[in-house]
DNA sequence: CACCAGGCAAGTA
DNA sequence: TACTTGCATGGT
């Protein structure tokens, strides 16, 4: 039993099926994304929501609409201006290579696929690991702020690893395995909301006892 | 009022 | 490689 799926038992034994990512459809998870960088996911549910209304949520409108009108519809969102951007980008990106098919797309090889959005202005390596696992059920971890802090809180890494070190470590403990890549990510982001807000403490927190045995 | 949220790119040293 | 800054709205 490693350390990485003691931590996944606790916190699976204390939240249960957490059936991420929410989106009806991939394009919705890749929208949500892009509008959820660095950005709380309550403000780009609003946001989804205007998209929807608005028709704009298909690959091709969103090719279509003029950049500065989709900006005015993501305010909610934050950073309005920069993620229109991102998001004409990756959906320029989508017609250029694979004719507007998300499903061509993912039918690329895993690794190629990884590197080229990662080329795309606006996606790293969370954004881009996200839209492969939730949008694409790829096998492959999704590191975010969440796991970090957790992961640091419980000198399970340093505060200075990098993400390539990260997603390395949970990848060599794990099976490669989608809904768990998916459901681990879901508890720890559900745990830092939760626990690791404005309590450094964490005392009801699930993973608490773990705090106890470190030397 | 201050601070934070499921990042990223561009600039600097 | 590592650090800094701008991007922007809405909740606590």
């Amino acid at each position: 039993m490693t350390v990485l799926m003691d931590i996944y038992d606790r916190l699976n034994t204390f939240f249960g099926d957490l059936h991420w990512w929410p989106g009806e459809s991939a394009l919705e998870m890749i929208v949500g994304a892009i509008l959820t960088q660095n950005t709380a996911w309550r403000n780009v549910e609003r946001t989804l929501s205007i998209l929807k209304y608005k028709g704009l949520l298909s690959v091709d409108t969103l090719y279509r609409v003029q950049e500065n009108i989709l900006a005015e519809n993501l305010r909610p969102a934050g950073y309005f201006r920069i993620k229109a951007q991102r998001l004409k980008a990756l959906v320029a990106f989508f017609q250029e290579f694979y004719g507007g098919s998300l499903e061509c797309m993912f039918a690329e090889d895993l690794s190629t696929l990884r590197n080229k959005l990662l080329t795309v202005k606006g996606v790293g390596e969370e954004t881009a690991d996200s839209i492969l696992l939730y949008a694409g059920k790829k096998p492959i971890f999704v590191v975010d702020a969440y796991t970090r802090r957790i992961l640091a809180g419980h000198k399970i890494i340093h505060d200075r690893a990098s993400y390539s070190d990260i997603q390395t470590l949970f990848m060599s403990q794990l099976p490669e395995d989608v809904p768990l890549f998916n459901q681990y990510h879901a508890l720890l982001v559900n745990t830092g909301k939760q626990f690791c807000r404005r309590a450094p403490n964490c005392t009801d927190c699930p993973l608490s006892p773990l705090l106890e045995q470190l030397p």
